[in-house]
DNA sequence: GCAGTTGCGTAACGGTGTTAGATTCTCTAA
DNA sequence: TTAGAGAATCTAACACCGTTACGCAACTGC
């Protein structure tokens, strides 16, 4: 493993269990063995770290999303696909909060953007699948594909609270996404 | 103006303008003519500003929820309310990022959820002004509070990225919204 | 064996939140 | 008017942060 994947996983591994506040050069450095300038000679700042982190986690919900699509399964393609967005922002809280901006180190936007097509490509996939199962031509894909999103991220957030949590979000989810659905299909 | 506020107004001040990274104890000390530990006779520390900033942007929000209902007008109570809210988020920027744990100093969970209670409260009444105008009985209010919430945020979300915009998530957002009022009519 | 490159550590700069202690000011009581 | 108590404020410091300049040592190719 070469240093650079080393202090990757590190950061990685820190973000999982302690969130992104935890995340420091020094300590970075010290878990590898080395002192904090060894860092910069695989990162140009802190942040290329943390983007590091940002978009692996972008390709490995994605490859998620998309892998769960593959599956047979009696619900619908959308359903399908949100719930495997919630499970993965459950599972992965630090690194979802770094994802989604919830930080004091927010990425470069256009990087962010490019980071996340994995994410958009599953999800329109999705759409495209459901489009399939029920007999509905979609036109504005964008449009659903983004309402998708902020749904999900919207539902996601509620499940972090403490006084909410990841079922009950879920159970919301399923009812808000049942209803847009249905209004595609009438839109028609 | 007791030192107290003033220090307060400060926080608040570069919060809108230049997001809660550039809010220094120093700094707020130095703006009222004063230095650091001054600061510390007033807040137990930085949190305690940070929080009060907060607080104040939830009692700011519900006040301006609020307030739409009481105007009359064509549309319905839900999106008067909701339109609101995203109008908030897009003005206030800095404050409802800070609102929403969306930065790196997280509020105390359970204060944030106290703080919150006007939001709650004036989308409660959305709900049943909404229920009123369409003859319609709610059951399960805490329910629909919920997702009107969760989609709120998610929209909001939406709405700061480059590439999307206020104009268009919001677009969106009348659209999810139309589809599951109208759902909960037919569940009725 | 020598020169050059590479890899790494030491030390430092300016910044952060926070606290202890000295100092200055104000206001009351004699 | 002045002595002293109390509050208000500042100075200095601690431990940490991201980041950079620089020196040293070891390994490379000749």
């Amino acid at each position: 493993m070469t240093t650079r994947t080393h202090i990757f996983e590190t950061a990685r591994l820190i973000v999982e269990k302690q969130g992104v506040e935890a995340v420091t050069i020094r300590r970075l450095a010290a878990e590898i063995g080395y002192t904090a300038p060894v860092v910069y000679q695989h990162f140009t700042d802190k942040a290329a770290v943390l983007d590091a982190v940002l978009e692996d986690g972008f390709r490995r919900l994605g490859a998620r999303m998309l892998s769960s699509l593959a599956l047979e399964s009696p619900e619908s393609s959308i359903t399908v696909v949100l719930r495997e967005y919630l499970k993965f922002a459950q599972q992965n809280r630090g690194v979802y909060l770094l994802m989604n901006g919830m930080t004091n180190s927010r990425p470069n936007p256009e990087r962010r953007a490019k980071a996340a097509a994995p994410v958009v490509e599953a999800t329109l996939l999705a759409i495209s699948s459901w489009a399939a199962e029920t007999n509905t031509t979609t036109s504005q894909t964008d449009d659903e594909c983004d309402t998708l999103w902020g749904i999900a991220h919207g539902m996601a957030s509620l499940g972090f609270l403490d006084h909410i949590g990841f079922d009950r979000a879920w159970a919301l989810t399923t009812q808000a996404v049942d209803a847009i659905t249905t209004s595609w299909k009438i839109k028609e």
